[in-house]
DNA sequence: GCGTTATAATAGTCAGAGATAGTCAAATTG
DNA sequence: CAATTTGACTATCTCTGACTATTATAACGC
């Protein structure tokens, strides 16, 4: 059976997402919304919503009050690479490409399977068919589109 | 006659395979269907789905609370990819590949954020520069190479 | 008008009840 | 004896509600 805190926790979440990163909330419309008494809110907040977790909450009661969610990093990681992105031009040669790679692992933006992943697919062994004065122009738009499809989520 | 942890395990085992791959269960429900006390399921699944055997294991204990099963892929998803590489011709359409690297994600062998990484690497969009009739050569390289990158962890 | 005091509208806390699963050792079985 | 079965006790997670804390606004007295 679901649990009502995970359902609560996927709406919050979908929410954030379709907001960029940022929430405003209502505890007692939230919790009306899904029949829970308002506290749930509290509770869904507080386990699944912590700092760890890369969340930072902020709230405010009285008239007008209300409960803030923001999503850390992941937002700081999407422009860092989107920095990235510009940074690169028309061109890349493997090896500056492998320093990029290994740069996003040491920040924590890509695991080491997906550096893995990457370095694949931005091999010169991988280009073999494409000829060499060409290559680095391939590999650079490879490159950006595997870093875009990162931002997304 | 058949011990009742036999029998459990070959219901277990058999759902298993009707879920392909994975399921979840509830503890206290397993063990009324086998009017059985409860931790008798505990130790059906720490004398046989171990580690060693294949399995992991993974369970949560409250409200909505479950315990999963999943077949591990082990040593079969490096076979299993070697066996798709071996597959992919010499060219391979963005299509095709998509439909994969789609069957990757279904049978667990890579995250949903690689999926994302392979669709980006060999895109259309990505091979851009690529003049047409030489694109599916380039995409199937790209992908066997990133596929055998999979292996080696 | 201005400061003070209710009142309403929020959100927070915490402890207890309910719902699961885990552990371990004794009893049983084959 | 080794494997299995059982059950009492424990641990963890979720949900609920009573009580508390804070803030905005309206009402009041001067």
């Amino acid at each position: 059976m679901a649990r009502l805190s995970d359902l609560i926790e996927e709406f919050i979440k979908s929410m954030i997402n379709d907001m960029d990163g940022a929430i405003e909330i209502q505890r007692n419309e939230l919790a009306s919304r899904f029949n829970c008494v308002p506290s749930q809110i509290n509770y869904v907040i507080s386990t699944r919503f912590t700092n760890e977790k890369g969340y930072y909450v902020e709230s405010r009661r009285g008239g007008g009050g209300y409960i803030s969610i923001r999503r850390l990093n992941t937002n700081s990681a999407a422009d860092y690479i989107m920095h990235i992105i510009t940074s690169i031009g028309d061109k890349i040669s493997q090896h500056t490409c492998e320093v990029f790679i290994n740069n996003f692992v040491d920040y924590n933006i890509i695991s080491n399977r997906e550096a893995m992943l990457m370095r694949a697919a931005t091999s010169d062994k991988a280009l073999m068919e494409v000829p060499m004065d060409r290559r680095d122009d391939v590999r650079a738009m490879i490159l950006k589109n595997m870093l875009t499809s990162l931002t997304v989520i």
